[in-house]
DNA sequence: CTTATTTATTGCAAAAGGTGATCCTGTGGC
DNA sequence: GCCACAGGATCACCTTTTGCAATAAATAAG
């Protein structure tokens, strides 16, 4: 089976017309030339390059093999190039998605290093159904049942905060105490995102908990809801940071103990060692 | 640089649907195969088969290299039979190349090994002269001087006989003594064929010598004359038997010790080592 | 003849390649 | 649930290959 690496040599000397300025445009040393140029003649039993000392000549055989060779390494660039190109798909919730994870990917596609990174926003259960598919590579998630052939990686441990319209009783609270939150009704957010598990191990199995009127499908929806004043509801900080700031919503952070929710960072086990995967995760948790 | 052998493997288990069925068809080890397979995702940090108990799936990357790695091994075969098909060009002159060269030229293209070989046929100092052009890869010659970066191999001592037409006085005689051929008033042959030199070597350099009445360019030239009766010549014994057998020109060998010439086998020593030649060379020498 | 330049050769350490033996892990039968 | 099984991964070991620095050989120019 022919080897790439001598017909790159091969091609070489015959461009530089010798052994040395091809070595030098190569950056190998010169008798590892020698010696590619030898293998390939060796391995076909035929003389390739007329040694001559103006230059080097191909020789007939050199002439019909040159072609193919130069198509074979123009094709393995492309096939590299196309590998290379393999882009890294990335799933999250749309909160995260769009309010957490920018950030990171800009400055990831800034290094220049690695592939390119897609992310796909999609509801937690679709991105979960994604991910074991294979349709996905790496996903964030905000709430994560150990799956065999998954590993789960702690991300951030993100504040939640309690959100109100700006009239609400409570707005002008600078923190929500634990049982004025446990008597209050919630608007519930979008399902798979962990924030009954959360409220179950915030308030402990027996105690009074907040009632949760209504499920809406996402983020978007429960924090037009408080706007026009529904309800209040409890969502990650991040998510709302630009309501906060231009008045919109108001954001209670829950008093200590705090509110929080650890997102994760899941990808197959299979991708485990491999590059794009494991170049990413390691940049989101630098 | 891609190493087309891992590329082999890996459209082997993509086609087998399995790293054992695949490793039987290549015949290797499935150890092997599974190095090959990690060796290419390592080295570009992609997975791209997807192990299943219930056989092998092809990963979006793979599937974006698949085409590039058949395109490759494709391209890769072609180029190994284009060097494989490299003609052997062989260069006699013509009462060599017609009367000697071919049936040995047949016999080897019936062994189906080796290159396809053309045989030129030309005179000899064009012989010679193609021969260091690199135009020639052999060249089956009458006489050689030693020439620095080509070897030189006897080939067949062929016996020269001395050819009359049929109403010659000498035509019955079964051979010719040394006196008789010393007096005689020869045709030359073709130049560069060595005749010269030969007779020289026989008859010593100060004895009675056979005169030389006219060169003619060929040897074909030389029956010809020979046939219409203007005189007589020395020539390869082989490249007359045709008319002897029919009986247009009478060929008489030399008494003891018998004339005869020492053809040789000429190559650049720089194809010394090299498949097609040498094999060629070594199927006319056995 | 000497020098300078270019390719070939050599010796060696490092890396890669291949293999049999063995381990690991889902799968299917019971 | 347990067990055997099959397919792939991993390991230890050996052989081959690779690349380089140093050095030699060849040849053209001065």
């Amino acid at each position: 089976m022919l080897n790439l690496v001598w017909l790159k040599s091969f091609v070489a000397v015959l461009d530089h017309n010798g052994f040395q300025a091809a070595a030098r445009q190569l950056d190998i040393a010169q008798p590892t030339l020698s010696q590619h140029l030898q293998k390939l003649e060796n391995q076909h039993g035929v003389l390739l390059v007329h040694r001559g000392r103006s230059g080097c000549e191909p020789t007939r055989a050199a002439l019909t093999l040159l072609p193919f060779a130069r198509s074979l390494l123009r094709l393995e660039e492309q096939a590299r190039s196309s590998i290379m190109e393999a882009r890294l798909r990335v799933g999250a919730s749309s909160n995260i998605g769009i309010y957490m994870l920018q950030p990171y990917i800009r400055r990831y596609k800034e290094l220049g290093v690695g592939p390119e990174v897609d992310v796909v926003i999609d509801s937690n259960p679709t991105i979960a159904r994604h991910l074991s598919d294979g349709e996905l590579d790496v996903a964030i998630m905000e709430w994560w049942h150990d799956l065999p052939g998954f590993h789960a990686q702690a991300w951030r441990n993100e504040p939640v905060v309690l959100i109100v319209p700006p009239g609400h009783p409570l707005a002008r609270r600078t923190d929500i105490d634990r049982d004025t939150l446990s008597n209050m009704a919630l608007i519930g957010g979008e399902p798979g995102t962990g924030t009954g598990r959360l409220l179950a191990t915030y308030f402990g199995e027996h105690g009074p908990f907040p009632t949760v009127s209504m499920q809406l499908g996402s983020t978007e929806a429960v924090k037009q809801a408080v706007k026009v004043g529904l309800g209040a509801s409890l969502v990650l900080e991040s998510s709302v940071r630009e309501e906060v700031q231009n008045g919109s919503l108001v954001a209670i952070p829950v008093s200590e103990p705090g509110l929080s929710k650890e997102l994760m960072v899941i990808y197959p086990s299979s991708l485990d060692k491999h590059r794009p995967v494991y170049s990413f995760v390691g940049h989101l948790c630098e």
